[in-house]
RNA sequence: GGGCGGGUAGCUCAGCUGGCAGAGCACCUGGAUCACAACCAGGGGGUCACAGGUUCAAGUCCUGUUCCGCCCACCA
C-alpha cells in the first residue's frame, strides 16, 4: 500500500498538529471495541484480554498519578490488541459519596444555600445536575492522553443496573448472615457528619499531653489517679479500671470513686485490658467515646454515656460544658480540674490521632447505630487465593502487606450518614425488616436513611460492569478480568475488597494479576497533592510536550516498585525522542524511492553485513521489549526501545545505509542498485517495526508516521505486534559490526584527543588481521563518512606512518598521522595514561588466572573469557608500547 | 511497637541468574556534515551508606549497624 498521508513530514515535529487528528480516526474505526481485535475464527482457546479502569471519582480531574496509571494501562491494552487478542478496556466513574457530596455542599454554601434547606430529594437532584454539568472531566481528559477504552461500555457506579448489583450484593450478604446492624463505636467525622471505615482514617503521630487526674474515693480521704489523653471525655466516665494483677490497687477494686467536677459516683473495677505499667495503672472508662472502653463496658455491664454529639460539641449531659466544641471543652475542663486541685500533673505524650482522610478533621470515636459486614468469612478465600498464587501481586512484596491486613481484618462499617450514594436497601415497618432494592408490597414501609460506603459499590467493579448479577454473555466472555493496574494506596480500600467480592459473589478471583504503579512525587519527594499545589497540570504538560511525550516519559521513568520523583524537565526525554523518531522517518521516507516496499520479499534481497546486523539487533529488541512488558518492567521496555531506536538504528544503521541509497547510483550498476534496494527495504522494515513497538507508548506520532510510510493494513493501532524472527538473529554480524564500531570510535577519539576538528578529513592507516581488513574494506564507504576519513590505508604488516597517534582495537592498530603538528605531548600523555590503565587491568586478570581456585571452581566459559581478555590486553599493551617508542624516537 | 522499601556519578535513577559499574539530565571540549542544534562527536566524574560474613569471585547473597521514606498498630 502506498503512503496514506501525502503531506510532507514537517520539521521540527509539532505534536499538537499530529495528536489532534488520530483519536477520532481510531474511534470511528471502532478500534477500541473488543470485536475489532477478535482473531478471525478465534475459538474458545483465544482468551480475551480484559482490564477495567479504576473508576475515577466523578469529581476528579487528571493528576500526574492518573497520567502514569492510565499510560500504563493503555500501553498494555494497545500492546495486547496488537498481539491479536480480543481486548476489552472498561471505562467508568465512581460516584464517590463523601467527596462528591462535599463538592456540591460547598457550591451550595457559596450560593448561600444548604443541603438541609433543600431536603434530601432536592439535594440529590442537585448532585445529579452537577454531575451532568461538571462531572467526568477526567474521562474527557483521558481522550487527550490517547487511551482507548470501549466508551460504549462506560459505567457509573450509580447507574440503575449497577445499583441493582449493589443492592443484590447487600441482599446476598444479609441472607448469609454476613451483614448486621448494631450500636458500636465507629470512626466519626464531626465535619462530614458521617461514620467512616477504618481505612478512611489517617493516623497521624502527634505530640499531645497525658493528663493525670485525681478521682477522690467516695469514702475516706483516699483517691485514685488516672492518666488520660482526652480529659474532656471524663464527663462520660462510668468507671475506673485497674489491672486485676496490680497489687497497688487491689483493695480499691469494688469501691466507688467520685468523678470530679460533676460529682457522679462510679465504680472501680478490675479488667485485663489495663496495662499496669502505663501511666498510673488506672484508667478512666468511657464506653461511649473509646473503642477499648466500649468493650470494657460491655464486659462489665456498664452504661454508655454519650457526652459529645455528632458535630463534635459537648451535649446536654455535659453540664456546664454543654455546647462547647470538644477541644474548647478540653481546655476548660483541664482548667477547672487544675483550679479545683484535681490535676496532678501533665506529661508530654506522643500518640497517633485519627484524621478524616477526606477533610483532615480529627476523628471522634462515636457510639452509633450502623451497618457492618462481617469480614473474616469473606477474607478466608481471598487469603487462600493469594497464598496459592491464584492472585499474584507485582511487585510481589505487596502480597505480604495484603495478607497481613486480610489476616487481621476487622468488620467493615458500611453505612454512611450521607445523601449521595446507594441508599441502604433495607426497609422497616414496625418490627419487620425487608431487604431489597424496592420496597416490599404493602403500605408503611420506610427505607433506611443511610447510604452505603462508596467502596461497597466499587468492590463489585470487575463484574458489575459486565452485567452481574445477570449471567450476561459479557460476563461469560470477559470475566474474570486479566489484570488490575492501580496504585498501592488503595490496596485495602479497593483491591483487597474486590478480591473478596470476587470470591463471594462469583466464586473466583476477579483477576489473576495486580500491578501496582509507582506513587508520583515531586522533585523533593513529597506526594503530589492539590493542597500542596505541587502537582503540575497534566493538561498543560500534554499541551507543552505532547501526550506522546508525557506517556513515554512517565513509563520510561517509573521504577518497578519504587516511587517516581517527577520533574517537569524530564518530559524532554519523551519530546526529544518523538522528534528523533520523526526525523528518522523523514530521512527514510525521502530515500525510499518509488517502489512499494511492503510488497518486497526479504528472500528476494541480498542483505549486506549492516542489514544483517540491524535485523539481528531488531530481533533482540523485539524480544527484550516484549519480555519486559510481560514481566511488568515497563521502564525497562521503554529503555530498551529507546536505545535500540536511537543508538543503534539512528546512530549507526542509518549512517551506514546513507551511502548505499544515494541517488547517484548509475543505471547500469546492477549490484549497487540491488544493494540500494536492500538498504531501503531494511531501513523501512526496521523503522516499521520500531513504530509498531513504540505505538503503545506513543500512539499518535507512530500512527502518523506509519501512515506516511509504506504500510500493510489500514491502521497501526490494529497492526500486528512484531515477532523476533529466528533467522534474523546473527551473532556473527553483531560481532563484526561491533569491531567496526569500535574502530570508528577509536578514530574519532584519536582525532578529538589530538585537537583535530571533527569536520576535517584525515588519512588513516589500519594494520590488522586479514579478517579485520576484509571487514573494513566491505564497509569502506560508510566508515569514511562515519569517522571522517579521507584516505583509508590497509596494511597487513610493517608499514606505518612515522609520526602518528595510535590506538588498538581488538588487536588491530589504527594510526592517525600527526606530521603537521609540532607538539606531540598530548599524544604521549594519552598513551601513557592508557598504558597505565591497561597495566592495572592486566594485573587484575593475571591475579585471577594465577588463582588455582578460580581456575578449578569458576565456570569454564568464565575462565576462558578471562584468558582471552588477558591475551588481548597483552597484545594491546604491546602495541601501545611500540607506539610510545616510535613517538619517542621521532621526537629526537 | 510491628512490617516494608531505599541509600550506586553533581541530580534522578537502572543494574534481572553473583562474573569488566551503566543511562538520562547537568558539566567540560569541539562542530552549521545534505533526517534531526529538540542534533552530532569526544571527555571528566564512583570508597556501590558503614562493618562483618559466605564465595574462586559480591553493587548483587547472608548478618549486624546507621540514615531516609512509607505502611500498619485499640498503651488510656
Amino acid at each position: 500500500m502506498r503512503p496514506g498521508n501525502p503531506e510532507a513530514l514537517q520539521q521540527p515535529y509539532d505534536p499538537s498538529r499530529v495528536e489532534a487528528r488520530w483519536y477520532a480516526f481510531w474511534e470511528e474505526r471502532g478500534v477500541f471495541r473488543p470485536e475489532s481485535s477478535r482473531p478471525a475464527g478465534g475459538g474458545p482457546s483465544a482468551q480475551p484480554f480484559v482490564i477495567a479502569i479504576p473508576p475515577p471519582n466523578v469529581t476528579g480531574s487528571l493528576t500526574m498519578g492518573h497520567l502514569l496509571g492510565d499510560s500504563i494501562r493503555d500501553l498494555i491494552v494497545r500492546w495486547q490488541r496488537m498481539e491479536g487478542r480480543e481486548t476489552l478496556y472498561i471505562p467508568g466513574m465512581d460516584h464517590a459519596g463523601i467527596a462528591t457530596q462535599n463538592v456540591v455542599e460547598k457550591k451550595l454554601r457559596e450560593e448561600g444555600r444548604s443541603r438541609e434547606q433543600l431536603g434530601r430529594e432536592d439535594f440529590v437532584r442537585e448532585v445529579w445536575a452537577w454531575k451532568e454539568q461538571y462531572g467526568g472531566l477526567i474521562l474527557r481528559q483521558l481522550r487527550r492522553l490517547g487511551v482507548t477504552p470501549d466508551w460504549s461500555r462506560e459505567r457509573f457506579t450509580l447507574d440503575p443496573d449497577y445499583s441493582k448489583a449493589v443492592a443484590e450484593a447487600f441482599r446476598r450478604l444479609y441472607e448469609r448472615g454476613l451483614i448486621y446492624r448494631g450500636h458500636y463505636i465507629v470512626n466519626w467525622c464531626p465535619r462530614c457528619r458521617t461514620a467512616l471505615s477504618d481505612e478512611e482514617v489517617d493516623k497521624v503521630e502527634t505530640q499531645g499531653s497525658l493528663w493525670f487526674v485525681r478521682y477522690p474515693l467516695k469514702e475516706g480521704n483516699a483517691s485514685i489517679t488516672v492518666a488520660t489523653t482526652r480529659p474532656e471525655t471524663m464527663l462520660g466516665d462510668v468507671a475506673v479500671a485497674v489491672s486485676p494483677k496490680d497489687k497497688r490497687y487491689a483493695k480499691l477494686v469494688g469501691r466507688t470513686a467520685v468523678l470530679p467536677l460533676v460529682r457522679r459516683e462510679i465504680p472501680i473495677i478490675a479488667d485485663d485490658m489495663v496495662d499496669p505499667k502505663f501511666g498510673t495503672g488506672a484508667v478512666k472508662v468511657t464506653p461511649a467515646h473509646d473503642v477499648n472502653d466500649f468493650q470494657t463496658g460491655k464486659r462489665h455491664g456498664l452504661p454508655e454515656l454519650i457526652v459529645i454529639d455528632e458535630d463534635g460539641r459537648m451535649n446536654d449531659k455535659a453540664g456546664d460544658f454543654r455546647g462547647l466544641d470538644r477541644f474548647e471543652a478540653r481546655r476548660r475542663i483541664v482548667e477547672a480540674l487544675r483550679d479545683a486541685g484535681y490535676l496532678e500533673k501533665v506529661e508530654p505524650h506522643t500518640y497517633a490521632i485519627g484524621h478524616c482522610s477526606r477533610c483532615e478533621t480529627i476523628i471522634e470515636p462515636y457510639l452509633s447505630l450502623q451497618w457492618f459486614v462481617k469480614m473474616a468469612p469473606l477474607a478466608a478465600p481471598a487469603i487462600e487465593a493469594a497464598r496459592r498464587g491464584k492472585v499474584k501481586f507485582f511487585p510481589s512484596r505487596w502480597k505480604k502487606v495484603y495478607l497481613y491486613w486480610m489476616e487481621n481484618i476487622r468488620d467493615w462499617c458500611i453505612s454512611r450518614q450521607l445523601w449521595w450514594g446507594h441508599r441502604i436497601p433495607v426497609w422497616y415497618r414496625g418490627d419487620e425488616i425487608a431487604v431489597g432494592l424496592e420496597a416490599p408490597a404493602g403500605d408503611g414501609w420506610r427505607q433506611d436513611e443511610d447510604v452505603l460506603d462508596t467502596w461497597a459499590s466499587s468492590w463489585l467493579w470487575p463484574f458489575a460492569t459486565l452485567g452481574w448479577p445477570e449471567q450476561t454473555p459479557n460476563l461469560e466472555r470477559f470475566y474474570p478480568n486479566s489484570l488490575m493496574v492501580t496504585g498501592s494506596d488503595i490496596i485495602f480500600f479497593w483491591v483487597a475488597r474486590m478480591i473478596m467480592a470476587g470470591f463471594e459473589f462469583t466464586g473466583q478471583a476477579p483477576f489473576p494479576h495486580v500491578y501496582f504503579t509507582s506513587i508520583v512525587r515531586d522533585g523533593q519527594g513529597r506526594k503530589m497533592s492539590k493542597s500542596l499545589g505541587n502537582s503540575p497540570d497534566p493538561l498543560e504538560m500534554m499541551e507543552r510536550y505532547g501526550a506522546d511525550a508525557v506517556r513515554f516519559t512517565m513509563i520510561y521513568l517509573t521504577p518497578t516498585g519504587q516511587d517516581l520523583l517527577f520533574d517537569e524537565k524530564r518530559l524532554e526525554t519523551g519530546r526529544f525522542f518523538a522528534n528523533k523518531i520523526w526525523n528518522a522517518a523523514k530521512l527514510v521516507q525521502m530515500r525510499l524511492g518509488d517502489e512499494d516496499l511492503s510488497r518486497v520479499k526479504e528472500s528476494a534481497l541480498t542483505l549486506s553485513l549492516a542489514d544483517r546486523w540491524i535485523l539481528s539487533r531488531f530481533a533482540n529488541a523485539v524480544k527484550d521489549v516484549t519480555r519486559n512488558l510481560k514481566t511488568y518492567r515497563f521502564n525497562e521496555a521503554a529503555n530498551a526501545l529507546y536505545h535500540f531506536a536511537w543508538n543503534e538504528y539512528c546512530d549507526w544503521y542509518l549512517e551506514l545505509a546513507k551511502p548505499r541509497w544515494s541517488d547517484d547510483i548509475p543505471q547500469d550498476d546492477a549490484r549497487a542498485r540491488e544493494d540500494r534496494r536492500a538498504a531501503r527495504w531494511v531501513a523501512w522494515k526496521v523503522l516499521d517495526g520500531i513504530l509498531r513497538l513504540l505505538h503503545p507508548f506513543m500512539p499518535f506520532v507512530t500512527e502518523e508516521l506509519w501512515q506516511a510510510l509504506p504500510h500493510d493494513g489500514e491502521c497501526l493501532a490494529q497492526a500486528a505486534w512484531p515477532k523476533a524472527k529466528k533467522a534474523w538473529f546473527d551473532a556473527e554480524a553483531e560481532r563484526q559490526i561491533a569491531f567496526l564500531q569500535e574502530l570508528v570510535v577509536a578514530v574519532r577519539n584519536l582525532r578529538a584527543e589530538n585537537n583535530l576538528p571533527p569536520g576535517k578529513r584525515v588519512p588513516i592507516t589500519v594494520r590488522g588481521r586479514d579478517e579485520q581488513l576484509a571487514l573494513i574494506a566491505e564497509l569502506d564507504q560508510p566508515l569514511r563518512a562515519l569517522a571522517r576519513i579521507e584516505l583509508l590505508t590497509l596494511a597487513r604488516d610493517g608499514s606505518r606512518p612515522a609520526v602518528a597517534a595510535s590506538a588498538v582495537v581488538q588487536g588491530a592498530e589504527v594510526f592517525l598521522p600527526l606530521e603537521g603538528l609540532k607538539d606531540l605531548d598530548e599524544e604521549r600523555t594519552r598513551l601513557t595514561t592508557q598504558a597505565a590503565k591497561l597495566l592495572d587491568d592486566l594485573e587484575g586478570v593475571r591475579r585471577k588466572l594465577r588463582n588455582q581456585d578460580f581456575l578449578t571452581k569458576a565456570r569454564p566459559e568464565i575462565v576462558e573469557r578471562e584468558r582471552q581478555r588477558l591475551a588481548q590486553l597483552e597484545e594491546t599493551l604491546e602495541k601501545l608500547r611500540r607506539a610510545q617508542e616510535s613517538l619517542r624516537v621521532s621526537a629526537e
